[in-house]
DNA sequence: GTGATTGCAAATCTTTTGCACTAAA
DNA sequence: TTTAGTGCAAAAGATTTGCAATCAC
């Protein structure tokens, strides 16, 4: 492309659709995030992750981008238990195998999910989501 | 009952078959945990209700106690994200209500529970098991 | 007694925040 | 410019740990 041509990335326009500024860290965080097809990553994961591309930016940015990425939908927060908080690439609806002896954490294939139907909710409450998370373990 | 009898409470059977000594603070502290039904709690939680209780006990011991506790089997870890980290004295096979705005845990009845069936699993895999939070929010 | 358990305070770990500085619009 | 975003260090919240005192067996 020709100098002073004008261009906008996909990354950018995600960002600016969420309206969230561009700016250089969210930048290169969205490009690790999305460029890199389906992922689940911490903070600290991909604060190190940054570092290895020479990517500069400060732990706590990563905190507050990947709050400000969940805020705005981009990413979906995973509950497994343990202290830290994973960070899910894909945020359309679908469910987890966990693999207990490893630690490993992977979407269920379109062809595996699990049909869930709530019956009956409490009082004036509707559904927010339903988070299901199959647990595995090695066969015998 | 008279002096000198010898008894052991059904509280005190349940720590000696886990392996752990009846002491006072765990025989304090299971006895609120199984004593009053299911109940989820955190530590901090138990640990307020302990002190209500005039039963003196540390935060860090409700903390070492409730992680014996489900080493042993005696109690279950729930992930839900956050920090805090909520255990549940029902061991058995369930799923959950979580009320998002105000952060309480319930367990659906029979009559609610949703039916889960796992299409296809990762080879060399069995389920342990499946976790199902269904998250509520306040209707409109 | 002897080893397990407890309490307390200090340490750790993860995550958030305050504030001066920098960059985007 | 004006306002949002960033870095850093400090703060905060949850949980664990070291060690001397205490309790169960």
């Amino acid at each position: 492309m020709e100098y002073g041509e004008e261009t906008t990335s996909p990354i950018e326009m995600k960002l600016r659709d969420a309206g969230l500024r561009p700016t250089r860290q969210r930048m290169d965080l969205a490009e690790l995030l999305f460029g890199n097809g389906n992922r689940h990553v911490t903070a600290e994961m991909l604060h190190a992750e940054a570092l290895r591309r020479q990517v500069s930016v400060s732990l706590a940015t990563v905190y507050n981008t990947l709050n400000q990425f969940a805020g705005a939908g981009l990413l979906r927060e995973v509950a497994i238990e343990g202290s830290k908080t994973y960070f899910d690439t894909t945020i359309s609806d679908h469910q987890h195998f966990y693999f207990e002896h490893d630690g490993r954490l992977i979407d269920l294939g379109p062809d595996e999910e699990v049909a869930v139907a709530v019956r009956k909710l409490p009082e004036g409450m509707k559904v927010a989501r339903i988070d299901v998370l199959i647990r595995l373990v090695p066969d015998k």
